[in-house]
DNA sequence: CTCCTCTTTTATAATAATTATCAACCGATA
DNA sequence: TATCGGTTGATAATTATTATAAAAGAGGAG
């Protein structure tokens, strides 16, 4: 989707940020492809229009835009691999700003109301949800930073 | 957890692995610490019953102990980071073999049943909920590999 | 137990994603 | 025009993870 920049000016000023160039095109570039996307794959996309940007730009601005707001993040857990020794069905309480995971064992799922947006063809015969909120210590302001 | 060698040669054996040490001792330290623990974190414990394993075989391990279906992934998205415009709030439904994310739009969360098990003090004001499981092609047999 | 074969472990290098650094640049303003 | 603070971009650094290949170990046959 394109923007004028009036619009993206707009857009980028209610979140504190000076609307550049390269934030716009990268802006669009996320919001056009209505996906799941990832930097690189973005990358792929602004150099089109752009083909000089640094993929630190890209980088930066990514991670402002989710910072601001702007953008959700699809990838909200740890960075690196986590495992579980417990192989009872559970489900997860995952913090989306320290990462921390716990465990809830209720049944908490409407398969009524579920089932008829799943696609056909997809398996969830052992459906697992993980479900993101703010522990305690994150939700005071004063918050530290993931270990 | 400690087990005897012949329990943990069972276990094993069960899985088609072979029962080794360095195996045992990384599967214990998983299960013993009834966490959601990084493979960085494995280590450390491993280490103090044998100090020069090498990190790649705690790796290995754990890797193939996923693989097998002796511990569960509890990050099981894409590695890289994915962002989305698309700032309605949403849930996901993703593949837990080739790691694509739908949008699902259904409200099928039954609060009534999940909030006495949140714990005290957890922000659920606005929850988004992952579920996972696998999507057609990958439910295949020939499941191609992720992108 | 001994020998054999196949698997696993280990040290190390390689890869891949992301972040840090910092000089050059830009746009607003005095 | 000179200045100033934020931004960009080339590049280096960092971090997590995987690949490689030689040495050690596991399990099975005899
Ligand atoms: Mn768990
Ligand atoms: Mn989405
Ligand atoms: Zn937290
Ligand atoms: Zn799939």
């Amino acid at each position: 989707m394109r923007l004028t920049h009036k619009q993206f000016r707009e857009i980028a000023w209610n979140h504190g940020l000076a609307a550049t160039h390269q934030r716009q095109v990268v802006y669009e570039a996320v919001i056009a492809s209505h996906g799941h996307r990832s930097p690189e794959d973005i990358y792929a996309s602004v150099r089109k229009r752009i083909p000089h940007i640094s993929l630190a730009t890209v980088y930066n601005n990514i991670r402002l835009f989710v910072d601001r707001g702007l953008l959700r993040e699809v990838t909200p857990h740890a960075a690196t691999l986590r495992v579980d020794g417990n192989l009872k069905p559970h489900h997860h309480l995952v913090c989306s700003r320290c990462k921390a995971v716990q465990d809830v064992e209720a049944d908490f799922i409407d398969f009524k109301r579920l089932a008829p947006h799943i696609p056909d063809g997809f398996d969830l015969t052992r459906p697992v949800v993980e479900v993101f909120g703010l522990c305690r210590q994150c939700r005071t302001k004063t918050a530290r930073k993931p270990k």
